[in-house]
DNA sequence: GTTGATAATTTCAACGTTGAGATAAAAACA
DNA sequence: TGTTTTTATCTCAACGTTGAAATTATCAAC
């Protein structure tokens, strides 16, 4: 809800503008005049700490989304990496944590309670038996198929304040941003 | 920490179009091959699946960021709020709990963890004893003041495939975001 | 074939967060 | 006054991730 200003100091603030504002406008506003030399150099802000701010919304937004459906939000992650990837449904840990970004430990142990919900199974390669292919149960399968469609409406209502083109647009600055922090392309 | 990946090895793409692409690029070509009948459900995932991505790979750049200097990123959260909070320089635990979206567990770590360091002391309210007022001492004023320099600089530096007029227009939209999903400021 | 280097995965302790319950003070009501 | 409800913080076990070390397998060179 409120964030920032937990002291109701604020009143003072006389310049309304009475456009609707966020919590980034807050903070901001709060360094403007606690540090007024820095008036200048707060521009980032206003875009990375919304981003920042909106990362962590969204994570918690999705986690309870797949909570209601008995998923950690890690094992959906790694579901619908393996759906995505097409037949034959296996992939090695490695490719997940590159999918993922999270470390190799974290891939284990996401497997090991799959495995023990019979969302996935090991398979010892057979070339290489250095690596380990996971592959989809007929279950894991299910369950991704109708927890996606439900996971793209919940996305689609989420965007509802934005039309086609704005999207468009915020689509191609986020993914110009993301390149240049080096995401680029995995195939 | 690698997402590396970013072989060359598409110098001599065949079927797209030169646009530069990226990891959410990759997976929505994936879901259009595997999953024809959602191509028309895509298009959130253009916007959010990129806000996901890029609020991982931000939360650990700023944490190496952090960790360069010998803090926690959390720890730089309670620093830089109580910093703009203004004189006396003083905020009650559940202040904190809002504005770093976090559980009074979490808060409670930090705090124990900084009065260690020295960063902030507890201080016991004189008139509502059930509140702890946390107060930055002249150790953690100085780091702030020194580290925020740093990080507003390290972020223009993200920001640099960006114009303003760019910028403006993106964090407008993330503003329209945020607030739709309740990230509001006081009203 | 044996050695050495490289590669993929697993193990495991340390760490920070969560979330429910405990503790304690203040406010509301009798 | 005493009782109940509400509010603020702390406690603590469970959980997922990290990151380095260990394990196991492949490959290259001799």
């Amino acid at each position: 809800m409120d964030n920032a200003t937990a002291d109701p100091t604020d009143t003072a603030t006389d310049d309304a503008d009475d456009a609707i504002t966020d919590s980034i406008d807050s903070i901001i506003d709060l360094w403007t005049h606690e540090r007024p030399d820095l008036t200048d150099a707060l521009w980032p802000v206003e875009v990375l700490g919304r981003l920042q701010r909106l990362g962590v919304a969204l994570e918690k937004e999705f986690r309870a989304f797949a909570a209601e459906r008995g998923l950690e939000l890690g094992e959906f992650d790694v579901l619908s990496t393996l759906q995505r990837s097409g037949p034959p449904y296996e992939l090695t840990a490695g490719a997940f944590r590159k999918a993922a970004m999270v470390t190799s430990g974290a891939i284990t142990n996401r497997i090991d309670r799959m495995e023990a919900k019979g969302l996935v199974e090991r398979v010892r390669g057979t070339e290489d038996r250095r690596s380990v292919k996971i592959r989809l149960t007929e279950k894991g399968h299910r369950i991704t198929r109708d927890y996606l469609t439900a996971h793209l409406a919940n996305e689609a209502r989420m965007l509802a304040p934005f039309d086609r083109e704005e999207c468009a647009d915020l689509a191609d600055k986020l993914r110009r941003l993301l390149v240049s922090l080096g995401d680029t392309s995995i195939t």
